[in-house]
DNA sequence: AGCTATTGATAAGG
DNA sequence: TCCTTATCAATAGCT
């Protein structure tokens, strides 16, 4: 949307950027408000601008106790449904030592390879260009690899649709159930942040967030979010 | 949006409830994931859905913390390792995992080659016939794969001699490595920003705890990572 | 699940 | 920051 289209990775522009983390940020939190009301479901959604400043929204329930469900689902349901983003450091780590080994592999074969064609040139000349022109295109793949690796692409995510990302995030996840551990523990360590945080007895709130939507809900809706006002002056 | 406006309030007909939260939920998340991505930012979007489902996504995350112990270096250093910790894990996820099919594919080439040309030195002449259309069948295979998986990827390059194939096959054995140690060291370093922001988290929420209104929001060093993988999304 | 007519969101520019 | 507007995107109602 908007006169021209933007390219899906970091606005490196730091005004642009948060000039459109504002735009979005408020345009995200109407949507997850309406989803919320129009649904009746439980949301929360907490984002962290460029600056650091924290803004949140909750719809039906208090966040709080969207975290607390979240955390009270058990172990195994929580595993199914939960993408986390931060599991491909992880996720590297092992695949790179993986490959690494794996070349090492390769390298060693070839070696075997050549020796074994030395005490038979004749006979095996053709085997020996037959191994060269595997490992050629072996290098060639890793070459190839190589270039995507060092090349950061500054159009990465040329996926067109949200299912080619799922599937692949889903393979990724079947592969490392380490992470899932790791980041079940830093999930809990959050959620006793926020309890503390209840605990004092003060919901942190935006005065201007603090009306967005409708104000007279049974539950309360708790946004904090700079950017609301307008929205609600001209949608209300 | 749509051939009406729809009424914010809650979709009393089930069955419209639920189309409505499916794409709603959809779109949320696209949003959701955008917005982390082009503005660098730490998000959470918790969702469940009216059959008490989860959904959620995670843009930035632990990578965020990384990102944030390097605000403290020198603008050029920082900007070398944010470029390396964020837009890009998807896509190197995605690349290892085909070069991880690459390579087992072509071990085997390797592995029948040699077991063909040992045993009978005489008859390899007509072996190296079948392997050669075997390598050529596989080869087909590899770049198929290989375009299904990297659509994205410009063209492969092309070798003429295996001096050059040698190094680049050490140059990438090199990068690789050097990947690696990054990958650790972002990873070490995780951990410990980790430990930082929640010591630093629950100072901040102290001070929140006893203030109100926007100057109130905690204030935390969050930034992004890699949307790509980052990208987590997760859609019941 | 697809398909449009509509409304909504927003990138640029002031 | 706020407003305007040209454009692109999301989606409500149907099939």
């Amino acid at each position: 949307m908007g006169r021209a289209k933007l390219e899906l990775k970091r606005i490196e522009n730091n005004t642009n950027r948060q000039i459109t983390y504002s735009k979005r940020k408020k345009g995200l939190i109407k949507k997850a408000y309406e989803l919320s009301t129009l649904c009746d479901i439980d949301l929360a959604l907490l984002m962290f601008s460029p600056s650091d400043r924290l803004s949140l929204f909750s719809g039906q329930s208090r966040i709080e106790d969207v975290f607390a469900r979240y955390i009270n689902l058990p172990d195994q349901e929580r595993e199914k449904y939960v993408y986390i983003s931060h599991i491909n450091l992880f996720d590297l780590t092992l695949n790179f030592y993986y490959l690494l080994r794996t070349l090492e592999q390769l390298k060693t074969e070839k070696h075997m390879a050549l020796q074994i064609n030395e005490p038979r040139p004749e006979a095996i000349h053709s085997d020996v260009k037959e191994l060269e022109q595997e490992v050629c295109r072996l290098q060639q793949q890793l070459q190839i690899s190589e270039e995507e690796l060092r090349k950061f692409e500054p159009d990465p995510m040329k996926f067109t649709s949200m299912e080619e990302i799922e599937a692949c995030e889903t393979h990724l996840l079947h592969t490392l159930k380490r992470v899932v551990q790791r980041r079940e523990h830093l999930l809990s360590k959050s959620c006793e942040a926020t309890k503390y945080r209840t605990m004092n007895g003060r919901i942190i709130l935006n005065d201007v967030a603090e009306g967005w939507g409708p104000a007279a809900e049974p539950k309360q809706s708790h946004i904090i979010a700079n950017a609301a006002h307008d929205y609600q002056l001209r949608s209300c």
